[in-house]
DNA sequence: AATAAATGACCGGCGGTCAGTCATATATTC
DNA sequence: GAATATATGACTGACCGCCGGTCATTTATT
């Protein structure tokens, strides 16, 4: 026969060897060239493994938002305050272990928006919905322990776009300096609202 | 001794007549040669006008946002019940008279997500603190009638970010049918909270 | 020998430039 | 004030360098 390599584990080889480029000087400074040289393979390896560059960034995305989803969760099962498992989860959007992922997820969207295949969209489907249940599970929890009012649970997606349009936001404008102090605001004046009085 | 032509003018007489191809084809389709003859001038001649491709994006959003602000201001000034305003705004999101300026945003928050420069932040920003204000205005208004609490006025940037997520995530994922729907049950759970019981 | 994997020269086409052309307002001449 | 010359901004498209993507060829393994 002949050498057969495992594709998926090279595709992700391959993109985890140029994570760091693509963090530092984004997409559109980088050419398949620069590319293939930064993961020692050749140019047409690269169309062996990926449609084009932006499938590169979707595979960067995949793998660091599967990791850091496994951190988190783990991070998650240790706190028992709503507001401490919500934070945790906003971390996301200022965190310097997240500044990485941060940086590429930003690309990701910028490509998500004007040149989205079907693989892209089902991720992100997966992780919205992902998240989705994380927050309708942790407003449960709240619920169900007595800390805030059943009525809270209609947040679930909604606190879920507000810490991401602020981040698109904070991205895009001058307007948002200290986007944890944004989030901290607001997530203070909804819980003073749904918290349940004693 | 020479023509002079108003360079302000030409520039968004190019960019208006250009704006239905760009709303169509998006940027990434388009190439500078379509767009200069679709605008009746040469190649070089757009170069005389716009930095790039980009730039011509930025000035087709600048003319629509600014004309939609008059309009909506002038519909805004007729409405008096709080929630309606703010719907009155969220309807950017999904009305059918903002389909076009949705496009062509959808364009520019792709763009500003990777490649802002000075001119583009400074217009986000001003777009930004400009309904950061109003809505500021229109939750206050309803402060003072009575209508809603006084805390309320901390959902301000909230209420803006949570619309523009919700829009991103409606673009870039499956996961919402219906954003007219998901706005209406957020904004309708948050009233819920915020509305001063009679 | 057979075959999967890897390669990089090559191609078409793009964004962006710039030397040259055109059109017109102004200056000059009578 | 008509005719002519001149200066200059507006405009153009051929051209250049470079990039994404392809594919005929080479390499490695069994």
């Amino acid at each position: 026969m002949a050498i057969i390599v495992d594709k998926v584990q090279k595709r992700k080889d391959i993109a985890l060897s140029c994570k760091n480029i693509f963090i530092k000087r984004g997409i559109k400074d980088l050419t398949i060239s620069q590319i293939a040289k930064e993961a020692g393979v050749g140019k047409g390896t690269i169309y062996d493994y990926f449609k084009n560059k932006e499938d590169i960034v979707f595979e960067i995305v995949n793998i660091m938002m599967v990791e850091r989803n496994i951190i988190k969760e783990k991070k998650l099962a240790l706190l028992t305050c709503t507001k401490d498992k919500i934070k945790l989860f906003f971390g996301f959007f200022y965190q310097d272990e997240d500044a990485d992922l941060r940086e590429i997820y930003k690309e990701f969207i910028s490509i998500s928006l004007v040149n989205p295949n079907d693989e892209m969209l089902d991720f992100q489907t997966a992780c919205f919905e992902n998240y989705h249940q994380w927050f309708e599970q942790i407003l449960q929890e709240g619920i169900d322990k007595g800390e805030i009012i059943s009525e809270s649970i209609h947040f679930s997606k909604g606190l879920f776009t507000t810490a991401e349009g602020l981040f698109i936001a904070s991205v895009a404008t001058r307007a948002i300096e200290d986007i944890e102090k944004e989030l901290d605001v607001y997530i203070d004046t909804l819980f003073k609202l749904i918290e349940v009085k004693k």
